[in-house]
DNA sequence: GGTATTACTAACCGATCGTTCAGTTAGTAT
DNA sequence: ATACTAACTGAACGATCGGTTAGTAATACC
């Protein structure tokens, strides 16, 4: 499944990656727990304990699943940090950032936004999404206290429904469809930020103040 | 668990409603999948086999609790189109409905949210499920259409993006915290229908065309 | 051909799964 | 006291679970 220009060593077949793109599949198809690992075996067509060769436990393969969606979550905030500028900019980096990880890495996060808190392994994964949690809420305080955002609604209940608006593309999203990931983050924001209502005489006349 | 005035006969303990609150409980905090009858036993202090008494199977406790949800939901749209009127505000009731529902019955609501399809029981949820998608997709459209929403997105990214957001209150949303049904609702229909962004002139003059 | 590397296997293990069965128990009604 | 109603039990069942073990298999390299 390894197929760059050099010839690799052993026996051909799955490497660790196959094995996980094909597990992260079929765990959000079924769902972790009620995939079991010879759901697994017979979806990558190969004997149970073939998978222990690759990976330790069935723990291990969400560990490294989990994982891969999380880094690629928290890289999107640490280049955010890393450019500066107005929140009100910095936050619409984030959210193009965050839906262009739910699509690239549909999958994988798709498994995350799933995790419940059964094991060691998804309690770790929890605990990181509530820190990511915390900075794109800062990020919105600072958005509504420099004038970009509205400040007339709770700075949490913001956060969550602006991430609940995101994390659900993946529950509906498919790939390849009419809407790709630059589309799709311009009209994820279009709605955080503009709404869906038509401007009426009587909004306009609100807005002027 | 029933505690009406008049006495009930046979022995005293659990009906079916108050297995089924447990069990609701117990599927959201683990997954229904994860969730043994046997940790269901350990949580209502009985015997695995006395929860066979009150329903034949695992899956008829799903199926039952799939059903509160359900029809909650459908009867915010039934009640809506009986009650008629402009497009626009029919989906500000829907709207509003849905989230009253979510509140009072989150746990239902919650564990509907969460079905994967491994069971026909499921299947057959996820199939009501997308029912009613398809009905207030068609609201969402028909406001589009009367000028009340914004007609520059695709209507059924329109209605994932705002079921996406009304959803994600199953997630974070805690009964008796700072904000009660009404206030949430207020607020989920404020960033849904005029976003979170403050107004600058240039909007200003986007919205005067 | 032999060795190293890497992927794979069948049989097995102890534990747990959802469910069944033949009972027991705790209340009310007569 | 007996019958009815409704809730509950321990033991057992066949199936499945995640994982282990002692191998086998297929490639590259020398």
């Amino acid at each position: 499944m390894s197929e760059n220009g050099t010839l690799r060593r052993g026996r051909p077949g799955y490497d660790q990656q196959g094995i996980l793109d094909v597990a992260v599949a079929a765990f959000i198809q079924y769902g972790y727990d009620a995939t079991s690992m010879g759901v697994l075996a017979d979806r990558l067509g190969l004997s149970k304990s073939a998978i222990y060769h690759h990976f330790a436990s069935k723990d291990e393969i969400l560990d490294r699943a989990l994982d891969t969606a999380l880094g690629a979550l928290e890289g999107v905030l640490e280049e955010t940090d890393a450019a500066g500028g107005r929140a009100g900019d910095r936050l619409d980096h984030v959210l193009r950032g965050a839906v262009h990880v739910l699509v690239d890495k549909l999958p994988y996060v798709t498994l995350l936004l799933r995790v419940r808190g059964n094991t060691e392994v998804e309690r770790r994964a929890l605990s990181r999404r509530r820190a990511f949690d915390k900075r794109v809420t800062a990020l919105v305080s600072e958005a509504q206290a420099e004038g970009s955002l509205r400040s007339d609604i709770d700075v949490r209940v913001v956060e969550r429904l602006l991430f609940g608006m995101i994390n659900s593309i993946v529950e509906w999203y498919r790939p390849g469809g009419r809407e790709d990931a630059d589309k799709l983050a311009d009209d994820v924001i279009a709605v955080a930020l503009d709404g869906l209502r038509m401007p009426t005489s009587n909004r306009v006349q609100e807005l002027l103040g």
